[in-house]
RNA sequence: GGGCCGGUCGUCUAGCCUGGUUAGGACAUCUGCUUGACGUGCAGAAGGUCGCCGGUCCGAAUCCGGUUCGGCCCA
């Protein structure tokens, strides 16, 4: 019986790649099985990207290390759940859609805004998911998701209403960022510090009833109406004398009083700073320090109150500059000089980000640091160190997290206010969802005025407050009373940029809301640099485009230089040379398989046969054996890079190089080798190259399963190698006497190829006589058995091993020297 | 100012945790060969005092301390 199917000689990565990617779709691969209750669940929290365009390099990476994980955990024998969803609200969207249009949200209706938002969102998910198909991530497409729907969004809720009962949701007035051009409140995490050249102003201001001044120097000189104290080191010896005298603040009939605090540096400026509310962050912490009063300066558009007085309505800058005419007027301004400071913008527009104090939604996070950090310390990180970045934000953090925004694009925050006394109703769980913006509560009157009108919440929530609670979906919460069996995660990826985001809110609401932590490992990827090094952006001119790149080079070209680009979690330059080689490798792959397929034309795999294994038979099983031990560690470790490149070189400069050429004659002429031997040679080609296939099918799934519906599914019988059990490391197979006369035997073959080389002789020229002494007796008995192959492979008439130590040509690093005559 | 990461052949990168290999690989370069699979491939060559200083050790790219230069994050 013959089931070798011959190859085709070429390979068209394009039509194959399309064609088993349906194909796994068709098989169910893919597939979590939610009602296997035997096999233990593997689980991955992919994170829903934020749809923004065409895929690009870094989701590339990203996907292709998640998919690598499910594809090698589903080998394991694990039912692999990779969901994948899209995480749809937020600014970004929000913002270009007024760009687009060229609007501000509050220009048309709200709902014809919304519309716009759904329907950029639907292009872009429409892109990138075009991207990740042809990328061949093994998604179960079943579970795809939108946190726009109402569906997504009403788990939103719930996960608010649940938080609220516990006492982790309150509303109230802080300080918190704010975005004037979004006219939103934003988190500490969507907060950018960005270097910005900065005018320090010197300003006097004069003692209550002196004529005597201290010079203030600040580079926000429109806060002036807004100074509640000018403040002082209390060691600086300037100034000891002031503290706690009265002081008049430039152009407003207004006195405050000089305190004096350890925060502020000596060093900068003149050391007296004015304490406004609020320039910043720091004018916060001594507002509340010294229990200061507040002054509302800044309105929700970026404008001067009526607290500003004659400033009224100027925006900030405009403000700044009639502020600073005014002090040049009155003789108040002693100069002014250029400075570099860093100043916080919005993540999403780079507006200049204030601090005001407004009533909002808060979730209480502060408490729950303790755990967040000894959760992290207690799950693996691939990388390790980077739990640090999550442990360091995590100790970073001073305020609650704001969670409400006044946008529109989100979901809607499911509370009223009674009319009448303004009692807070807070939406059932069986209401949900519900949008408080338009129909009010279900419930007949206030219950406690009894008053019938409410008022629906027009605030919204944070994007991520949707994003954060995605390994309880992804596991079925709340519809699946089963939902813990896949909770936590056993895998959260995240990339280097977004740990302070997506892993510490998905650790802080889970913990909340379930008192346990959401996921058992964490997975970082770096950032895609450009060939240059630099950060990848078009106008650098070091972009590439992953459509045209995934189109051009197949997705197992594109995949290698993902998995073997770089260490795991360091920043990864995206190098066409890499994806050049990965498609080399591709290559050498398929002719090596093509050629095998057809010295195996007889071989019946299935058939038992008598075999004598010969002695790099033995050789490459025992090194293959070693190898899908390092490749299996590599791969549970998260080491793409170091199982990928074993692989590589295995499959390249040991099996090819010399194992097939080794064996090319036994499989050409049986006749002179006999039958077992020969059999032997077959049985180790086939099953080498399974082996091989198997351990790089993660990285490049769709030749390795090409080849293998070719070669091997008639007698392994898996309707896929991806479904395929993956090798167990078997010891009995190593035998490290084999791998050692192999080598030397190996070493040999090399130093006749370079004394061809250095000859300039073809590798085929053939040599009359070989003469290999030894003086080791070990030695010796390897030589003798594998002089056969040495002489097969280098076309060597005669053959003969002395057992002494003799001249000629030394074989490197070994006591053996050969004398070939040509 | 704080934290983290990195500095290894021309370029990029592995190794460092668990000290001992002629420091591995890719790309580029050079020299041959083209052989019964190879959109080429194969064979070979050259190229690195592993940022710098000091310490521990019989022995350090690897551990420790310091220093310097980058990158990222935070203040």
């Amino acid at each position: 019986m013959i089931c070798m199917q011959p190859m085709p000689k070429d390979y068209k990565f394009n039509e194959i790649e399309a064609k088993w990617q349906a194909q796994w779709e068709t098989m169910g691969i893919n597939r979590y099985d939610w009602n296997d209750k035997v096999r233990t669940p593997f689980s991955i929290d992919t994170p829903p990207p934020y749809p923004s365009g065409e895929l690009h390099m870094g989701n590339v990476l990203n996907w292709t290390y998640f998919d690598m994980v499910a594809r090698f955990k589903r080998m394991q024998g694990f039912n692999v759940l990779f969901p994948q969803g899209w995480d749809c609200h937020g600014l970004g969207i929000e913002i270009q859609v007024e760009k687009a249009r060229n609007i501000r949200k509050r220009d048309v209706p709200p709902d014809q805004f919304r519309q716009w938002c759904i329907e950029l969102v639907d292009k872009y998910i429409g892109m990138m998911k075009e991207g990740i198909l042809k990328l061949g991530a093994s998604i179960d497409w079943s579970t795809e998701y939108k946190t726009m729907n109402p569906d997504y969004w009403r788990r939103t809720q719930l996960s608010f209403i649940e938080l609220y009962k516990k006492g982790y949701m309150y509303q109230g007035t802080h300080p918190v960022n704010w975005c004037p051009r979004d006219e939103t409140a934003i988190a500490d995490a969507e907060v950018d510090h960005v270097k910005k050249e900065g005018t320090l102003h010197y300003i006097k201001f004069h003692l209550a009833g002196s004529e005597e001044y201290l010079l203030i120097a600040t580079s926000r000189p429109e806060f002036i109406p807004a100074c509640v104290a000018v403040e002082v080191n209390p060691k600086d010896e300037r100034y000891s004398k002031y503290i706690g005298r009265k002081i008049s603040v430039p152009l407003m009939n207004r006195e405050v009083t000089v305190i004096a605090d350890e925060a502020v540096d000596p060093k900068f400026g003149t050391g007296a700073m004015q304490i406004c509310t609020y320039g910043d962050k720091e004018d916060v912490k001594t507002v509340i320090k010294h229990k200061l009063p507040v002054i509302r300066l800044i309105t929700q558009t970026g404008q001067i109150s009526e607290a500003g007085c004659k400033y009224a309505g100027l925006y900030i800058n405009q403000a700044r500059a009639a502020i600073v005419k005014d002090l040049t007027e009155a003789g108040l301004l002693e100069k002014s000089e250029k400075i570099q400071h860093e100043v916080g913008v919005c993540d999403r527009c780079k507006t200049g980000v204030e601090i005001l104090e407004v009533n909002q939604w808060f979730m209480k996070i502060m408490n729950l640091s303790e755990a967040v950090m000894k959760n992290a310390n207690e799950i693996p990180w691939y990388p390790d160190y980077m739990k640090n970045r999550l442990i360091d934000w995590t100790k970073s953090l001073e305020w609650d997290w704001v969670i409400s925004r006044q946008r529109l694009f989100a979901s809607p925050i499911p509370v009223w206010y009674c009319k009448g006394c303004g009692e807070m109703v807070i939406a059932e769980e069986s209401w949900l969802p519900i949008d408080p913006k338009l129909e009010g509560p279900r419930i007949d009157k206030c219950p406690k005025c009894g008053g019938k009108d409410f008022r629906g919440e027009q605030d919204v929530m944070d994007t991520w407050m949707d994003s954060s609670i995605t390994c309880a979906v992804h596991a079925g919460w709340p519809d699946r009373a089963d939902w813990k069996h896949l909770f936590p995660a056993s895998m959260h990826p995240s990339g280097t940029d977004i740990i302070r985001t997506w892993a510490y809110y998905l650790m802080v609401r889970h913990l909340a809301l379930f008192d346990e932590r959401p996921f058992n490992s964490v997975l970082i990827n770096g950032m895609v640099l450009g060939a240059d090094g630099r950060k990848m952006s078009k106008s650098l001119k070091n972009y590439a485009a992953a459509p045209e790149t995934l189109n051009k080079n197949g997705a197992d070209a594109v995949r290698q230089w993902a998995a073997g680009g770089g260490a795991t979690g360091s920043d990864i330059p995206y190098r066409v040379q890499d994806v050049e080689y990965g498609r080399r490798f591709l290559v050498k792959l398929w002719n090596v398989a093509g050629f095998a397929s057809n010295l195996l034309a007889s071989y019946d795999p299935k058939a038992e046969q008598a075999m004598e294994l010969q002695l790099l038979d033995k050789w490459i099983i025992s090194k293959t054996e070693k190898l899908t031990n390092e490749v299996t560690q590599a791969f549970e470790k998260c080491q793409f890079n170091i199982a990928l490149e074993a692989i590589r070189n295995f499959t390249w400069h040991v099996f090819c190089d010399f194992y097939v050429e080794a064996v090319k004659d036994r499989l050409y002429r049986p006749e002179v080798y006999g039958k077992a031997n020969a059999a032997a040679a077959q049985h180790t080609l086939y099953e080498v190259l399974y082996r091989l296939l198997q351990l790089v099918a993660p990285v490049t799934p769709h030749m390795t399963e090409e080849i293998y519906q070719y070669m091997y599914k008639d007698s392994k019988g898996y309707q896929s190698i991806q479904v395929s059990a993956w090798p167990q490391y078997n010891t009995a197979l190593v035998d490290e006497a084999a791998e050692k006369d192999g080598d030397l035997v190996t070493a040999v073959m090399s130093e006749i190829r370079r004394d061809k080389a250095e000859k300039k002789l073809p590798l085929n020229a053939p040599i009359k006589n070989l003469t290999i002494y030894a003086a080791d007796p070990a030695a010796v008995k390897a030589l003798q058995q594998g002089c056969v192959d040495i002489a097969a492979t280098l076309k060597i008439e005669k053959t003969a091993v002395v057992a002494e130590k003799g001249e000629g040509r030394q074989v490197a690093q070994y006591e053996v020297t050969i004398k070939p005559e040509y």
